[in-house]
RNA sequence: GGGGCUGUAGCUCAGUUGGAUAGAGCGACGCACUCCUAACGCGUAGGUCGUCGGUUCAAUUCCGACCAGCCCCA
């Protein structure tokens, strides 16, 4: 609702000005630093007085006295040197927040445009861990983020089952514990395969280590796995299918959900590359070294800044630069896409996934069921040959955000680059990297996972640790530690309860937990990560945000528990609020219950800041409006005993504002996929 | 060598396109606690917004240089 009421105060200014000054300023709106200033304010004054060389204050009066009625602003004031401070009408707010909050979310009409979001892309050779986490959630919450915005999303998944790190466990299974296909095919019937997986993993990066050599038998074993044939490459396929079945399972967990898993052999199988090599090739994107270091590989030139300035936008798939066919500079912005041994690198593989996923590729998957989500949700995974019945058209993406942590930033401005230099401007505009920076540990839960590390780092804030060793936080573990501990503290709160319940409010509050510490930093900062803030449930964390919701709950229960009578008082108070018969300003422009509309005012805030988090990419700040909404809430809730409350027009006053106050708690949890339990 | 990110309270972090008195959590200290659930609340202490310069009516925010840390590329 703020967002709407800003947007026409903005409108107004830029209108008025624009017809009284004759110029069109940008119109900057703000919060004032305190409610009694009211609830916006435009510098826009002093950038106009700057160019109409006339004093600020004098501006801003004029303007104020000479502005016609805006619909929800009941005054403009002129403050400080040359501000405008709009004052909201309170009442009609607060009818609109609630009537807004009461409504159901849109959802995207069938033909519209569609987002494709790629997150957690684990490679299917071990058990999951926090930083997989952070990605995945990352994603997850802003898929969650899109679709609330009326896009139609498409969630995906990418596997790279023949890349090196499936060939390593693969190449543990043949040489290490000699185990044929059918022993494999065993393991991975028995619970916890991708923990097997994990050790496995860490004993053949020590293998490969000792012995330079060993390296052979690693590429022998990857080449067989990328060509497809051999026992390496059907062992490959049943790992990787396994560990897909158990990172889905933990990510079930979480409340996360795909909708296509994209695998790399499918890409190689069904050649992608060859059809994208082509397109490449044709238009002169990538070129033949035929002299210097990089002789025998096909290269793409990246533009420099100054180039990718200069050049007009190709509208077709030809480029200038095709025509020329000069040798090839040799300097570092050459990227190698084809190697002097014919090999694709995993660049040129990611340049024919993103032309697939624009729909510019002449090809397409073939797709199967995979698997259903608890929730009923559909998971197809791609596939070489033949379609399952039913398969929805995936791809064609308007729009594509690849959550990808951010060290991975430069390939990902190659792929950028490589639609960009195939005359694709549009979609490579469209072509988002939704970079995050890594979860590393604190020193002292590094130590206390038993990893040494060096004591000049243990002074540090964090530090990274090697996942090839074996070490890390595994995401199971990290579950099942959250919800033993919640689980140990509903079970003195709730003794009484049943198991199946004390269980079910341990396992939200878990989730509740884990999903707000990996959303409540901003995209660029390095979690360090420690159990102990990890795994509390105190201050700044989601249990904090589910309990102002429970208590909410506990308020509208009790309310109507206490005497039946009351309840039928207070709908019909409430229902004349709704109706403006029964004036709300009365509690709202009161400054004895200033706390109250500087509540209303951030519970109807939600719009605007999810405008915001859309624009930044940046789902934290939707963390924090639940923890500031709840915080507020709590405050209202210790200042006013509202189920006492004798006078029963403000008693029906503060249960509606607890409704709002519910009503987007619960919309801006869910759009974080946390719950909130009936109790806890 | 080139590129990117980061530097704000003791610690961990917020602070959109420049705007009025820079915020939160944790930790510390003090209080409150028979009340709609205390996984809560109130108060106190705690800041050269890395340093220097520039642009501006106005800089934590933009620009430049430097310092420190992390990451990427060859």
């Amino acid at each position: 609702m703020y967002k709407a009421v800003e947007e026409r105060f903005r409108k107004a200014l830029r209108h008025h000005i624009h017809e009284r000054y004759k110029t069109d300023v940008p119109i900057v709106t703000e919060r004032p630093p305190k409610l009694s200033m009211g609830e916006a304010a435009s510098p826009v004054c002093f950038e106009l007085a700057k160019r109409l060389k006339k004093p600020p204050r004098a501006l801003a009066q004029e303007i104020a006295n000479s502005l016609k009625p805006i619909a929800g602003i009941a005054r403009v004031e002129v403050a400080g040197g040359g501000y405008l401070n709009a004052f909201f009408d309170r009442a009609a707010f607060f009818r609109a927040a609630a009537e807004e909050a009461g409504r159901q979310a849109v959802t995207a009409e069938v033909g519209a445009t569609k987002t494709v979001v790629e997150h957690t892309s684990i490679n299917p050779n071990k058990a999951a861990h926090i930083g997989h986490l952070r990605n995945a959630v990352l994603g997850d919450t802003f898929a969650r983020l899109l679709r609330h915005s009326g896009r139609r999303v498409e969630v995906q998944n990418y596997i790279d089952n023949t890349g090196v790190q499936v060939a390593d466990v693969v190449l543990g299974f043949l040489h290490l514990e000699k185990k044929s296909l059918a022993e494999v095919k065993a393991l991975t019937e028995a619970p916890k395969f991708d923990y097997l997986c994990w050790d496995l993993y860490t004993r053949v990066t020590l293998f490969l280590a000792e012995d330079k050599a060993r390296l052979e038998l690693r590429n022998h074993t990857l080449k067989e796995i990328e060509q497809g044939h051999g026992d390496a490459a059907k062992m490959g396929e049943i790992v990787a299918t396994a560990i897909n079945y158990c990172h889905l399972h933990t990510l079930d967990r979480l409340g996360i959900d795909y909708d296509l898993l994209t695998q790399e052999s499918d890409i190689l199988h069904l050649k992608f590359w060859d059809a994208a090599f082509e397109m490449l090739k044709r238009s002169g994107t990538v070129q033949l070294a035929s002299s210097g270091k990089n002789a025998g590989c096909w290269v793409m030139q990246l533009p420099s800044e100054r180039d990718a300035a200069a050049k007009p936008p190709a509208e077709g798939a030809a480029t200038a630069s095709g025509e020329e066919a000069d040798e090839p500079p040799e300097e570092a912005e050459a990227k190698i896409i084809v190697r002097s041994t014919g090999t694709v690198t995993y660049v040129g593989k990611d340049i024919a996934l993103h032309l697939w996923k624009f729909g510019l590729l002449a090809r397409d998957f073939h797709y199967h069921r995979f698997y259903e989500h608890p929730d009923g949700h559909q998971a197809w995974i791609t596939a070489s040959e033949r379609d399952d019945p039913g398969a929805p058209a995936f791809g064609h993406a308007h729009e594509v955000f690849n959550v990808i942590d951010s060290r991975q930033s430069y390939p990902q401005q190659v792929v950028v680059a490589g639609l960009r230099a195939l005359g694709y401007n549009t979609e490579a505009d469209h072509l988002k990297h939704f970079a995050y920076n890594v979860v590393a540990l604190t020193p002292r839960c590094a130590l206390e996972m038993g990893y040494e590390i060096p004591p000049e780092d243990a002074k540090r804030p964090y530090v990274e640790v090697s996942g090839r060793k074996g070490q890390g936080v595994k995401a199971d573990d990290l579950l099942d530690r959250l919800e033993a501990s919640a689980r140990e503290e509903v079970d003195s709160r709730h003794p009484e309860s049943p198991e199946a319940e004390r269980a079910a409010i341990a396992h939200a509050v878990a989730i509740g937990a884990l999903r707000y510490f990996l959303l409540r930093f901003t995209r660029s900062t390095v979690i360090a990560f420690d159990f102990k803030d990890a795994l509390s449930f105190e201050g700044e964390t989601g249990p904090y945000v589910q309990y102002a919701v429970v208590r909410v709950n506990g308020i509208l229960r009790k309310g109507a528990e206490m005497d039946p009578s009351l309840a039928v008082e207070d709908a019909a108070n409430i229902s004349r609020i709704e109706s403006g018969e029964l004036d709300a300003s009365r509690f709202l422009a009161s400054p004895e219950y200033e706390d109250i509309w500087d509540l209303v005012l951030l519970a109807g805030s939600l719009d605007a800041r999810l405008e915001l988090a859309l624009a930044a990419q940046e789902p934290s700040s939707v963390a924090r409006f639940a923890f500031e909404l709840a915080q507020s809430f709590n405050g209202f809730y210790h200042q006013h005993n509202i189920n006492r409350e004798a006078d029963t027009e403000k008693r029906a006053f503060l249960l509606h504002v607890t409704t709002l106050v519910r009503e987007q708690l619960v919309t801006t949890l869910g759009l974080l996929g946390i719950t909130a339990p009936e109790k806890m």
